[in-house]
DNA sequence: CAGCCTCGAGTTCT
DNA sequence: CTCGAGGCTG
């Protein structure tokens, strides 16, 4: 046999077996645009081997013989498969056919939606529903007429008049996507099964053998052909009959429509494009068919597929790479995140080759080993995922993936703590990635915004050892930043010079050397020693503390010194910092190495120019009772240190009382003992005195509150989405925040509006679902203007 | 104590 | 954008 024989023959195969799992088992096993490659190719070596083909080759057919289970219907008329169309050129060609066999220029077309469901045929006799059929192979399909009786779109009757006594209807039966969200939604809730997307979802539910359970699945159909008509004429073209079925009752796609000549196709597809993530179903492609039935007629059919109509498809959003292994990735907490490394493949647009796993729990759900075949798809819009592996495809002796034991940057030891999903590097600061990545964020453009600081540098500078804190950065020279690139640049043997500075071999052999980059990189760090108190404290990266807590402690505090003195009990009074993130930021400033850091931050010029006084709305907060509560002292709950704080006034008082004193307050036994013996541990009685004396020096220079004066938005929450023309979301969002709204993150029923912009998401949807108001951007600016502060 | 709402942290590619 | 987990509320 002929490598090409060989070749035919294994295409043919894969075809047919992925043809069973799709068609028969409404399983896929390989992801859509792998099956068109494939079929294009043997549909290529057939076309160049015409001796080599055979009538029952998948290129002959569109399916294979059903499942047996359901009666087998035999179609009038067959149910056509359509060529497809992937590019321009393809759709230029499909319309130059056309326009040379016929005779005619830019002839008119209908065109559609191409859904992803499940094609179908519909008998209507005198009128009535009487069978409904999958299309199968084409010829012969299944008869699911009980569960298309329960697809409500579809009329059991015809309305209006001037039927045939015989029309079969062609169609597409889908699932809308709010419906599969909301179905699966309840699934998951009631432990039932969940649908993988909505075309199985589909698919599945017509194969259910009880139509009882096709009932409860919510699905819908569109018409958009007929087949048989018997005992009387249809119109004389495609739009005309969509027209003539929609009066008759059948659901006909609202985005169908009538152009003319290619670039009238060209258009609509492009337009269909942009409107794609906006449709409430989901699409693959559009339609593009002749639309006079004389001209489909000279126009003909090759094989199975008309001449006369087209599909032109979507870029794939899924496709099938292989994984040639998975790195781990060592964050600036530590948090190992395993990366999947695939060979490099085109999925809606771009070249992935990389996608997170998240973390090991993930990849044990999915079952993903290295070597294995997947499918990749573009999450949301863009973030690559894996979504399954293609079992078929897997060594039988691939090992399951096992998250490694030591960091590989540093050696330590990879840990997880007890119920958490994340596995840690224990190296801290002495792991070169987890110093770097802290450095990295120190300098990003949320934190202190060093700009020109990338990744790179960030390297050479942490591994050549310029800088090992973030303190480093305020003392770096000129002469130190073109050492430390000379160094670097023979490490790596890179010649003198390289296109990443702009120099050449030539000026740095003339002693001239180029250094623009460093000079601009040290007056990106001397800009950034100018910045805030929020800014500041985030850079730091304290564990759990990100912007918006970051701006809280600089809101309720207001001043670097006083923070840093103060023991963590006390920024619990801080709205939305609870025990656990108090004790991170006391657990930071505990250790000498990070106040060493912050003395030598600011020793190196680092100014906070926003310090103020604490905010008043502390004062209230500052009883002797709530430190109690916040100091986490067993069995103490408010009201016992109520009661507690109304027999004695402060922490002196409470450590030189023994223990039956607090029985007298009204404590009981059990409580009183609990609290002796906590405080009789050293460290307990010296947190509560330090405490107490920060709490009542900050009742001694907070003001109170002082009622009146709220600003227009006091206490309202916006959502910001899509993109803003006339300024930036964060401008946006400062702006909001300075009349007193709170800007979050996600829309909730407590969101009080909602601005969207171009392109908004998610978030639109969700504000309507919640009946949210939605701002349009004029009425941002609006409403901006109206208060002073119209950008 | 459960359930809701936010925030933090990590991620891809142009 | 998504996931996980902390904080708050009923």
């Amino acid at each position: 046999m002929s490598d090409i024989a060989v070749r035919i023959a294994e295409l043919r195969k894969r075809l047919e077996d992925a043809n069973y799992r799709y068609y028969v088992l409404d399983d896929p096993s390989i992801a859509d645009a792998e099956y068109d490659r494939l079929l294009r190719e043997l549909e290529s070596l057939e076309a160049d081997h015409p001796e080599l083909s055979s009538p029952d080759s998948p290129t002959q057919r569109v399916g294979i013989a059903p499942a047996g289970a359901f009666a087998e219907v035999r179609h009038a008329i067959p149910m056509l498969s359509l060529g497809n169309a992937f590019s321009d050129e393809e759709v230029h060609d499909f319309v130059s056919r056309i326009e040379e066999r016929l005779d005619r220029h830019a002839p008119r077309f209908s065109v559609e939606p191409k859904l992803d469901g499940l094609a179908i045929s519909l008998r209507y006799e005198h009128g009535r529903f009487v069978r409904g059929a999958t299309r199968g192979d084409g010829a012969t399909g299944e008869d699911v007429t009980a569960n298309l009786r329960t697809v409500k779109a579809i009329p059991l009757h015809l309305r209006g008049e001037g039927w045939p006594d015989v029309l079969e209807v062609r169609g597409e039966v889908y699932m809308p996507l709010a419906a599969f969200r909301a179905y699966n939604e309840r699934a998951l809730k009631g432990g039932g099964k969940v649908l993988a997307n909505p075309r199985n979802g589909a698919a599945g539910s017509l194969r259910q053998l009880d139509p009882r359970i096709t009932a409860q699945r919510p699905l819908a159909f569109y018409a958009y052909g007929v087949g048989g008509v018997e005992g009387a004429d249809l119109p004389s073209t495609h739009s005309q009959t969509l027209a003539q079925l929609k009066s008759w009752g059948f659901p006909v796609s609202a985005e169908s429509g009538v152009v003319t000549g290619a670039e009238g196709l060209l258009g609509y597809y492009r337009a269909m494009g942009g409107k794609r993530d906006g449709l409430p179903f989901e699409i693959d492609g559009v339609v593009y068919k002749l639309d006079d039935y004389e001209g489909q007629r000279e126009m003909g059919f090759v094989s199975r597929a008309p001449r006369w109509a087209i599909a032109h498809k979507f870029p794939a959003q899924e496709q099938q790479t292989r994984l040639v292994g998975i790195d781990i990735q060592i964050g600036r907490t530590g948090a190992a995140t395993p990366v999947a490394r695939l060979e490099p493949v085109q999925v809606a647009g771009v070249v992935v080759t990389n996608a997170t796993l998240h973390n090991a729990d993930q990849i044990a759900r999915l079952d993903v080993r290295v070597g294995d075949t997947v499918i990749v798809r573009r999450a949301g819009d863009v973030i690559p995922e894996i979504v399954r592996v293609v079992p078929e495809d897997r060594a039988a002796d691939a090992p399951v993936w096992q998250m490694p034991t030591q960091c590989p940057v540093c050696g330590s030891e990879i840990v997880r703590e007890e119920g958490e999903a994340v596995w840690r590097c224990s190296g801290e600061l002495s792991c070169p990635a987890q110093r770097n990545e802290a450095i990295r964020h120190f300098a990003s453009r949320r934190a202190m915004d060093i700009e020109g600081l990338g990744e790179r540098f960030i390297e050479d500078l942490g591994d050549l050892g310029y800088v090992t804190s973030v303190a480093d950065l305020y003392r770096l020279t000129l002469d130190d930043l073109l050492e430390m690139k000379h160094r670097a640049d023979a490490a790596k043997q890179v010649p003198l010079g390289d296109e990443r500075d702009g120099t050449t071999p030539e000026t740095v052999k003339a002693g001239k050397v180029a250094s623009k980059w460093a000079e601009n990189l040290i007056a990106a760090i001397d800009h950034s020693r100018d910045t805030t108190l929020e800014r500041f404290l985030f850079a730091l990266g304290i564990e759990h503390v990100g912007e918006s807590t970051a701006k809280a402690l600089a809101q309720w505090f207001g001043d670097l010194a006083l923070i840093r003195r103060l023991p963590w009990p006390l920024f619990k009074r801080v709205p939305d910092i609870g025990g656990e993130v108090a004790r991170a930021i006391g657990h930071f400033l505990d250790q000498p190495g990070n106040q060493r850091v912050i003395d030598e931050l600011l020793a190196g010029g680092v100014t906070l120019r926003d310090q103020h006084a604490p905010s008043p709305k502390l004062h209230g907060g500052l009883e002797f009772a709530t430190l109690l509560v916040d100091l986490e002292i067993p069995k103490i709950t408010k009201v016992r240190a109520e009661q507690l704080a109304s027999a004695f006034t402060d922490a002196a008082a409470l450590l030189d009382a023994p223990q039956h004193h607090f029985v007298s307050a009204g404590l009981p036994a059990d409580t009183a003992k609990a609290l002796a013996d906590w405080l009789a541990d050293d460290r307990h009685a010296a947190l509560l005195s330090a405490a107490d004396a920060a709490r009542q020096e900050l009742r001694a220079i907070t003001p109170e509150a002082v009622a009146g004066g709220a600003s227009v938005l006091e206490g309202q929450t916006a959502v910001l989405t899509g993109t803003l023309a006339a300024l930036t979301r964060d401008d946006a969002k400062a702006r909001l925040e300075a009349l007193g709204a709170k800007v979050a993150g996600s829309v909730s029923k407590k969101t009080s509006f909602v601005v969207a912009g171009e392109a908004a998401g998610s978030k639109l949807d969700k504000a309507q679902e919640l009946g949210v108001e939605v701002w349009d951007e004029a009425r941002l600016l609006q409403f901006l203007a109206e208060h002073g502060l119209a950008p």
